[in-house]
RNA sequence: AAAGGAAGUUAUGGUCAUUUAAAAAAGCGUAUUCAAAAAAGUAUAGACAAAUAAUAGAAUUUAGAAAGUGGGGGGAGGAAAGUCCGAACACCAUAAAGCGGUAGUGGGUAACGCCCACCCUUUUGCUGGUAACGGUAAAAGAGGACCAGUUCCACAGAGACUAUACAAGUCAGUGCUGCGCACUGCAAAUUCAAAAUUCAAAACAUUAAAUUCCAAAUAAAUUAUUUGUGAUUUGUGAUUUUGGACUUAUAAUUUUCAGCGCGUAGCGCUGGCCAAAUGUGAAAAGUGUUAAGGUGUGCUGUGCUGAAUACGGGAUAUCCCUUCAGCGUAACGCUUCUUAACUCGGCUCCUGGUGACAGGAUGUCGUGGUAAACUCUACCUGGUGCAAUGCUAAAUUUGGUAAGCAGCAUGAGCUGUUUGGCAACAAACAGUCAAGAUAGAUGAUCAUCAUCCAUCACUUUUAGAAAAAGUGAGGGAAUACAAAAUUCGGCUUAUCAGUUUGCUUGGACA
RNA sequence: CGGGGUGUGGCGCAGUUGGCUAGCGCGCGUCGUUUGGGACGAUGAGGUCGUGGGUUCGAGUCCCACCACCCCGA
């Protein structure tokens, strides 16, 4: 879990996010992000009902990713505030497989250090 | 297949997080809070709007304390799921009706569409009976009312429920049409038919005349007379036929049309009788079953009579077997009627039960199904839902949008014992406090152990195999179904291994 | 937390109210037509009406439970 500073917690954040922010598509997720006057980085990760119908196997996802994010904070840019969407693809996948895939993405979008 | 249960949630260790309550050691450290000093009673009027009064009152800096971090404790389920039903709680409304829901009886419960017990029905097994049906065990059942009214019941069938209908048959009356017969009328065509008179021709008749053949008789002798018969001619005719003329009634016949009557056929209409069986169909005018008798009928056998001689066979050769038809008869089957016995149900009465209902008695009766069709009856039912709602909110009051806090974990609670009750369940006593997130915690990852799965090898039991148990090897799974979202009570659905029960199959022993 | 809808042949839809033949269009197969293709004509196949129970003589249709998909509100 991440700390609670570092979460992204308001609707009003979020929708300005997704509304403002800039996209990154990758074969697992959808990355939106937008610079916000903070000195911290601000993280959400969405998993939709559409991925699953089980709760079990959103639940999982959405805490391996937070994980993931929670362990590569260090080489995170600050300043952002990131949401992670999960597509349906990655529901099979592997712990290593996500992690390579998420750092992928944020190399993509320039947001690593 | 079912039941109940939830077995790694405290298995161990490494690395790294999150939430929460109480208490607090070192170290770290100042985003937050507290009080002190300065800033300063200065700026400002403090997320928004309005009003009032003249109060309220920072930021920031310094050094502290609390708190934080650190350390330690707790942290998903039997279904948390589906969201089908019932409640608690909150606010709004509050007269009834309506909408909606439930439906055997009694009990349990805060309540329920849930649970328990019982009743009834159905199905299946066993069993008694010839059968209808009865008894018993298990399972299942949305199990009020079709004597309030309405709907629907395909196809088939006369008819699917008022048997005044429909169809068929039959009788009577009657309408139309066709045909036949008779009559009447109109029109057209044909004939002038018929009668009277008259003329002509032909036929016929002639007891008119003449001539003549033949025969007979008489007289004479080769002819005459007479008679008869036939022929011819002429004449005649109350005759017939044909043709013509004229007169009368203007007629008759035929055809068409129209009218009327009778008969007959067809198609209708009205009324009466019949309205049953077979059959149809899931169901047939209504409780069924059995026995005896009667009726009808089917099939088979058989006797008699008649017919046939195509096929086949025989022979004593216009026949027999055979085939067909009719009549009789016997057995069997089916239908219906009558009688008797039994059976099911309703009504009435009696007995038992809180009740659904059950048992019995006597007599009597025998109303199609469908309400998971509308409907009726009885009972229940106001609406919205924790994103309800309340509180805080930088002077005060009012408003209440963003935000925060509460609601929110002591409850129709859980565990155990005893008592009451067939049970569901209730009461008493003792013990106990066990998640509380809100972009959403209760975990992520790595390794080990336990556990499970199948495969192979070995050992034990055995005569041997199979099976079982144990050991080992390498491999797989890392647990199934699934994660609180205000809270409870149910229902429904999902679920690996193991356990228990039932059923099935195989083996061994008796 | 609550409300509503859909599921019928490969695809798109009727039929469901009001119970008794499962149909239409496109597509597909075969044949004809054409030098060939398209178009056209003829002909044929393809469905347990999402799943499982129940009511009924009879269920795509009525009732119950479940599954999948879609939409809406706070």
């Amino acid at each position: 879990m991440l700390p609670a500073s570092k979460r992204l917690t308001k609707d009003k954040d979020i929708k300005r996010v997704n509304k403002a922010g800039q996209s990154y598509f990758s074969p697992l997720f959808k990355l939106k992000y937008l610079a916000n006057d903070k000195s911290l980085s601000r993280f959400t990760v969405v998993v939709s009902n559409k991925v699953s119908k089980k709760a079990v196997l959103r639940n999982r996802l959405r805490r391996q990713l937070r994980e993931i994010i929670r362990l590569n904070l260090k080489k995170i840019k600050s300043g952002h505030d990131i949401i992670v969407s999960v597509k349906s693809q990655s529901l099979g996948k592997t712990y290593q497989d996500l992690e390579n895939s998420l750092n992928l993405a944020l190399k993509k979008s320039k947001l690593l250090k």
